[in-house]
DNA sequence: CTTGTTTACTAAACAGTGTTCAGTATGTTT
DNA sequence: AAACATACTGAACACTGTTTAGTAAACAAG
């Protein structure tokens, strides 16, 4: 009898009936502004019921963050069929800054707010969604070095280098740290930053 | 006759009072969980006392913002004692860096969290204490043209792009999102990160 | 078909949040 | 002493995340 196997399939329904709830509302009204209250009218039912299918509120913020990455990595697909490197580097930090502005809420989630990854310490496991997006950026640092572009001898400090600085910039930048410079200067100042950081690292990573 | 101006200095007295309270609890309980109610009390107040004093939760945090920015400034002032105007930046980055671990709270309400930027919104001000700090910033990125050190013609658009590093380093950081490295690394990744970019920046930006 | 049991769900409550407002008590002025 | 202004607060409002006791439906066994 399949009872168990159809029970288990409508949890996972549930689960991601959910989730889309959230992640809807996270993206129209920013994630601080969405309440459990929110999200189960949404759904249409009530608060109480969410947490038979989530421990709390950071377990459902941790599911939309894993969606997110996912999205994310659909998004960096394209890049893999550069055939320059250092190019695929380039575009790489260009599509994380991209990602960001475009999917503020989104970004939030999966970068800058904790909430998400108070989940992963009560079980002591490791951040998987981010292993493997950084995994990607030091592959594509090793490429640079066996074509000799870069001359570093431990890609993943290298990698370190570059996510912190692309993603200084996309922090900065949601978080309104750059509103000392009028409108049109911030934009400037965020492609320029990051052109001058990319002529950068090709002239100094040798 | 004195009386308001001693009413306005009991006014400031007040204010002063409740921005301590508030620091006081931000940096013991972390800022996410310290509300109103906790700041009245601990000041001996009702929370509708603090609401004649400042405007909203926001206002306090901005203040408290402003005040840090103090104490970063003071830690920053050694610096220009250093001749070598490359070392300076470094030294710069490098104390940055440490103002962030040693005092996570403060840092995330000065750069990272959006609450305090909220108030400078309405009223439409400028960003004093950030434009203030990253023109420090710019002066030094100016010393090291001068001295034929670096070689680019904004430097506005280089100290954005060192800024950007450096934040970058330490919002990752402080947001647990170099929980899938192992604490140990994490720490030598940190620093190796920060000394490949500076020496990136001296064979890079000339 | 009728039991008993498990499952899915919810109303209501708990303890908290930021914020407002009517009312009081004190200080100042006339 | 009466009138007014200031400083402060208790209580309320509309929320928040989360828990619990209780209900109704789905299922299993006799």
């Amino acid at each position: 009898m399949g009872i168990i196997e159809r029970k288990e399939r409508e949890r996972e329904e549930m689960r991601r009936l959910i989730v889309e709830g959230a992640r809807h509302l996270f993206v129209a009204n920013g994630y601080e502004k969405v309440s459990i209250r929110n999200i189960a009218e949404a759904i249409e039912y009530s608060p109480a019921t969410i947490y038979l299918y989530f421990k709390d509120k950071n377990e459902i913020l941790y599911a939309v963050h894993s969606q997110a990455f996912g999205k994310m990595m659909e998004e960096f697909r394209p890049i893999f069929t550069i055939d320059d490197p250092f190019e695929r580097l380039v575009e790489m930090g260009r599509r994380y800054m991209l990602f960001a502005v475009e999917n503020p809420e989104l970004f939030d989630i999966m970068f800058i707010v904790t909430a998400p990854m108070e989940t992963l310490e009560c079980r002591e496991d490791i951040w998987s969604e981010g292993r493997i997006a950084f995994n990607m950026l030091v592959q594509v640092v090793q490429d640079c070095i066996k074509a000799g572009i870069f001359k570093v001898e431990d890609a993943e400090v290298a990698a370190m280098m570059i996510w912190s600085n692309i993603h200084g910039h996309t922090a900065l930048f949601l978080r309104k740290r750059m509103m000392m410079f009028p409108e049109e200067r911030r934009q400037v100042l965020m492609t320029e930053a990051f052109t001058l950081f990319c002529d950068t690292m090709k002239k100094g990573l040798n």
